[in-house]
DNA sequence: AAATTATGTTCAAAATAATGAACATTAGTT
DNA sequence: AACTAATGTTCATTATTTTGAACATAATTT
């Protein structure tokens, strides 16, 4: 309806809002990307324009981060240009191509006896929590854990050794080379049956939202 | 070419462009999500308002799909709901994540030389896509990778030996006891550098490219 | 070089998202 | 019930995005 009069007019938005670059506490700068996949495509502003019918004005300020587009705007685009538009908006941000944890700097958890070590290798947390490990326990090694939440999920394969699963009521041995599955709703237990020490690998799903 | 004039007022947006479910040929809908998530922390339009410095009114609009946000309305509300936005944007359609464990749809990834085995200890597919595996390679074994597609990630723990990461231009060397997690957006090679075998755990999170 | 074509950028106008205040509705009290 | 307080919705206005057309700038052809 009503313009400013000063006719610097359609750059505002960037200065103001999204100047610099994204630092993670400013909502994430498309442009690039936008224009990164666009060009990939060997579509020129006219075409992408056509194909997503968002306009190519718009599409160029957009490319240059001047405009702060909308989300069915963005949502054009990202059909036009075949790309998830989640990855869109999370390739802003640029991440490292590689993270590289040293030997000393893997988190290790401790039984209080000292026979169970557990190596946390990961984690990822969002809607849910995603937890990888590495254990170890020399025999007779015991590692005790609460709930991890309804619907949680553990998963273990064991590399050597023998090893005893106690879920609530029900319990499991494993040996070299099986994978075991388990709802982790409540208390549970694990211990290494010996002689050899009990070697694997445990990925474990949690649930943190309840929803549904 | 998109929305007809409707003089009523503010609501013409839901109905004309966004109407009925998100049948992922529609931008998201979040408004639901954003309730869910309000209500989740207790917060009142009001309070919300003002944690995310977005004016309630407009609050209220987005909560009920009667307004097509702005890029940075959206990241400021993802802020104050310590959500982050890309999960905003996704959850707003998708089921849970983990409903049904299906261990179908192995990937295959085959070594060259039969010098590199790949375990696969487990798969869970929804929105994104988790595999995990154990790995063991011989001396001067060579695993080869595509890109995995874009927000791909690969997380790497070596257990002993010496492993060799390539991906795109960068490479890493990895010794026994160490993690590395990396994207996959492009080929990528893994290399047992010996002289003992390597033998380690893969975690990878596939971004699956529908949606949005 | 001039003309033409292809591509990207700015302009004024129209559409619509965002705001603050008034209004409506529910929930809790007297 | 009537009153109040709390919360959510609508209204009028303002601020911005989006559009289509005009403009600018290369790149190619004549």
């Amino acid at each position: 309806m009503q313009q400013k009069k000063d006719t610097s007019s359609s750059s505002s938005f960037a200065r103001d809002a999204f100047a610099g670059q994204n630092t993670s506490d400013r909502p994430p700068l498309v442009g690039k990307e936008i224009q990164r996949l666009r060009q990939e495509h060997q579509l020129t502003l006219d075409e992408l324009a056509s194909k997503s019918g968002v306009s190519k004005s718009i599409l160029s300020q957009i490319e240059r981060d001047h405009s702060n587009p909308t989300l069915s705007t963005i949502w054009r685009i990202s059909q036009a240009l075949k790309q998830p538009l989640v990855d869109m908006l999370s390739s802003g941000e640029e991440k490292p191509l590689f993270e590289h944890l040293k030997v000393n700097q893997t988190p290790v958890v401790t039984s209080t006896d000292g026979k169970f070590v557990l190596k946390i290798l990961g984690t990822l947390g969002t809607v849910s929590t995603l937890q990888w490990y590495e254990f170890k326990a020399e025999e007779g090694g015991i590692l005790e854990s609460e709930s991890h939440g309804s619907g949680s999920l553990e998963n273990l394969t064991l590399v050597s050794g023998k090893l005893l699963v106690i879920s609530g009521t029900e319990s499991r041995e494993l040996i070299s080379g099986e994978t075991l599955r388990f709802l982790t709703d409540s208390p549970h237990r694990l211990e290494s049956l010996g002689p050899e020490p009990a070697h694997g690998f445990m990925v474990n799903l949690l649930n943190s939202n309840e929803s549904f």
